[in-house]
DNA sequence: TATTGTTATACTCTATAACTATA
DNA sequence: TATAGTTATAGAGTATAACAATA
């Protein structure tokens, strides 16, 4: 038996740091796209995806993308998103077995609704106390943690097959 | 009508890298802690809680705080733990409304079984690629965050009375 | 009256598995 | 056969409001 790893105590207490502003920095934004624009933080992201998307569309499978973890999950989402009249799903002429989902005018303007506050809400409460130097930091260190995480995790929403060897 | 806040491109970078690190690493953590020790993240969360205070017993409200929104989201929690035989509760003896969690010897195993991963997860998903200077920057820098977001964020799962002056 | 916690209830979200249809 | 998506279903979690008991 192997003594099991460990955190030094200034991983821990950036670990700990860490957590904590994302738990909290989370809610800060949850809270204001729900009173703002009835939104979770799910489908804020989905939105913002589309509109950031060439012609406001995407297929299901590339919308999913590290944004949901399951197929139904995204399903779910959608339906939502569409009995809202925020998006519209229609069968791709291309591929006939994919599902283009599309941002409507109303999910826009719901999306720029939502933009200032959550803009607001990121500067006050992560970049509030924080020096441009601190930021650029944060950016190369994140970015590189983040690259790193893609890379090893599963991209799609596609559910995992069985692991090839018994 | 003045102009929305905006964002910088480095400040845009730091976000997108900083939520995407904070989702990738919550789900490779809680995939970890539902595996090894059939714990959600907030279980697991308040457990770690009890496990560092004296004694290993914490009143309700305080077990809460931070991890928790809403009073009955813990009595939930409380629940389903104290059926797993992970704590027990009790009316505290010095204020009888008060409600004392402790932890018992199963869910110090639990809890013991779980660590190792968890915390092997942290060192190779977010701490692998950083070198020793990034981590005692992120330290810094997450620590100054949190410390803000703290001051300003309601600690407790009290609820929000309404505001004083209509 | 204020605080602590529980209960009833309704809702949102997620995941698994079975299914349909197209490639 | 593999891929794209939906549906049925069940389970976990959360929040609000009404409630009881104690301070």
């Amino acid at each position: 038996m192997s003594r099991p790893a460990q955190l030094s105590p200034l991983e821990l207490s950036a670990y700990f740091a860490f957590t904590e502003v994302s738990s909290l920095l989370r809610h800060e934004v949850e809270k204001q796209l729900r009173d703002v624009g009835k939104l979770s933080y799910v489908q804020f992201q989905l939105l913002a995806r589309l509109g950031d998307a060439s012609g406001g569309s995407l297929r299901m499978t590339d919308l999913a993308d590290g944004v949901v973890y399951s197929r139904s999950g995204l399903t779910y989402q959608a339906q939502v998103l569409e009995e809202r009249g925020l998006v519209t799903r229609a069968p791709s002429p291309e591929d006939e077995r994919s599902t283009i989902v599309s941002l409507t005018a109303a999910g826009r303007k719901v999306l720029a609704e939502v933009f200032p506050g959550h803009i607001e809400a990121v500067k006050t409460h992560l970049f509030g106390p924080l020096s441009a130097t601190d930021v650029e930091m944060l950016a190369q260190v994140m970015t590189r943690v983040s690259d790193r995480l893609r890379a090893e995790s599963p991209r799609s929403a596609a559910p995992r097959r069985r692991s090839p060897a018994g």
